[in-house]
RNA sequence: GGCGCCGUCGCCAAGCGGUAAGGCAGAGGUCUGCAAAACCUUCAUCCCCGGUUCGAUUCCGGGCGGCGCCUCCA
């Protein structure tokens, strides 16, 4: 597949390089509050990546994706709520695997976190190899990358570094370093912060060993196929761990990067420090379900600037709706045989999927596929009805389509748990059909309202009454 | 100051040299006890100005507007 990688910035083939297995890591949260919807438009978008990779493209996969449990800001948070590091980054750690069921995530081979000792022990013998190759020195304590001694720093952000010039924000640090363009590996011991010493003395690591050191830890020697994250990690982030990575092995880190982004609210991006986020709880409270939600974070190519609102989340429900309705319909299909211009509508839908996919996961396009596909086939049964082959055919098709994108299996888990008992709904739906067989339509309307007031829409059909979730 | 992205129908959004996919909303119709669902019809010349070309929404240049990175951030 077709794949844009930041490093060269431009679209390029992608194959795993052992031809089986891709091996990707993408960076995951820093675990100090819960996620908002801005970080799960990348980890959505990464997890639609995985998904096309496993499912369209054939690969094995082995992805890992990181927790950051140690930093300022999970320090000081833990402080203030008066619980270790470990236990408050647990919370965390727990309502993010909430949010990433809730949003259909994959799961993946390795969730690590930084302060697991084998982790530690890794970012310290990195620490000690680019030490042996002269990439750092020390300074009160706390070890520092000499960016100096590699000449291809820059290369992924493409930062000319000789001209900062007035108007930039240089980094004014309270750390004593050579070079402002510098950046802390190992961070010396402060009064009352969590501490480890396996060799690069008492402290605790820099924001960017970690990935470097897990990543070819957990993945094997570099390079590794795939790294990705938020488009906001290139720099200092990726271009750090790149200087870390490639100066302690002399090989290349990764050879694919993919950066997604951002989702803006208004006009200015989502985050935590700007303080105008939603988390998917927020959504929720406002009535609005975790799969439209995924539907409307896809339906915008991952590299444009995706910006939030209510109305277009609505609009994703809408289409989602009209997704789910179509599949309903098409169990009900029984009639005749199968029509082989039904077979060969859906083998070119198919086919036209897969390579919007293997176009830089040109998701919105795939979309479009679905969507004609779907009138027409709704055409096709209203003109002259379709055969439970036809209906099979078309089923098949869809489910593969949502191998990749995984928003209609959830929208279905969610129609499957209603607010009340099934059970419930049935017995009422039952007595509402023995109303209208005896024309008291009036008991028929009121029982219609009062599902619906509850949460139930139903649908009446030549085959029966179906219900689903408002 | 440097680097980069974006500007397509009321809203969202693909396409990116050969004459504008799709979704949502709207209008008219078919169907229907009601309500939905569904279908049919209808609804754009692509921010502006130049240039290149037989031909540009698509390439180049210049404007205007929006956003990002150069600091923690998905």
């Amino acid at each position: 597949m077709r794949l844009f990688n930041t490093l060269t910035r431009t679209e390029e083939d992608f194959v795993p390089a052992d031809g089986k297995t891709v091996r990707m890591y993408t960076c995951g949260l820093t675990v100090y509050a819960r996620g908002h919807i801005g970080n799960f438009r990348t980890f959505i978008s990464l997890d639609v990546l995985r998904r096309a990779l496993r499912h369209q493209e054939g690969y094995g996969m082995r992805h890992v994706m990181n927790f950051t449990d140690v930093d300022d800001k999970t320090i000081n948070a833990s402080q203030q709520a008066g619980v270790s590091l470990r236990e408050y980054t647990d919370r965390y750690i727990q309502a993010f695997r909430e949010d990433c069921a809730a949003l259909g995530l994959e799961s993946v081979e390795e969730n690590p976190r930084a302060t697991d000792e084998a982790n530690l022990k890794a970012m310290v013998d990195m620490i000690g190899q680019l030490t042996a190759r002269g990439h750092t020195y020390e300074s009160d304590g706390s070890t520092y990358f000499r960016i100096a001694t590699l000449p291809e720093y820059g290369k992924l952000a493409r930062l000319d570094h000789e001209g900062i010039q007035a108007g930039a924000r240089v980094d004014s640090d309270e750390y004593d370093k050579e070079d402002a363009r510098d950046f802390v590996l190992w961070k010396a011991t402060k009064e009352g912060e969590p501490t480890w010493d396996y060799g690069c003395g008492p402290g605790r690591p820099g924001w960017h060993i970690e990935c470097s050191a897990m990543a070819l830890r957990l993945l094997g020697d570099g390079p590794i196929d795939i790294h990705g994250g938020g488009i906001d990690l290139i720099f200092p982030h990726h271009e750090n761990e790149i200087a870390q990575a490639e100066g302690a092995t002399g090989r290349q880190f990764s050879r694919f990067w993919v950066h997604v982004e951002f989702l803006k609210l208004a006009h200015e991006k989502m985050s935590k420090s700007l303080g105008n986020v939603y988390s998917l709880q927020d959504i929720i409270d406002r009535g609005f379900r975790p799969s439209s939600l995924r539907f409307l974070l896809i339906s915008v190519h991952y590299r444009k600037q995706l910006t939030f609102s209510f109305d277009i989340l609505a609009q994703a429900d809408a289409a989602l709706t009209r997704l789910t309705d179509f599949l309903a319909r098409l169990e009900r299909a029984t009639e005749g045989e199968a029509h082989p211009a039904i077979a060969e509508r859906v083998a070119a839908a198919r086919a036209e999927f897969r390579a919007m996919i293997a176009s830089d996961l040109n998701v919105p396009g795939g979309l479009g596929v679905m969507f004609e596909l779907l009138r027409e086939m709704n055409a096709a049964i209203d003109a002259k009805g379709m055969s439970a082959d036809d209906a099979a055919l078309i089923r098949d098709a869809f489910e593969e389509f949502d191998r990749v994108l995984g928003v209609i299996a959830l929208r279905r888990a969610e129609d499957s748990a209603p607010p009340f008992p099934a059970d419930e709904i049935d017995a009422l739906i039952e007595e509402r059909r023995l109303a209208r067989r005896n024309r008291r339509f009036a008991r028929a309307d009121e029982i219609r309202k009062d599902l619906e007031a509850r949460g139930i829409l139903l649908e009446d059909s030549a085959t029966g009454t179906r219900w689903k979730r408002k």
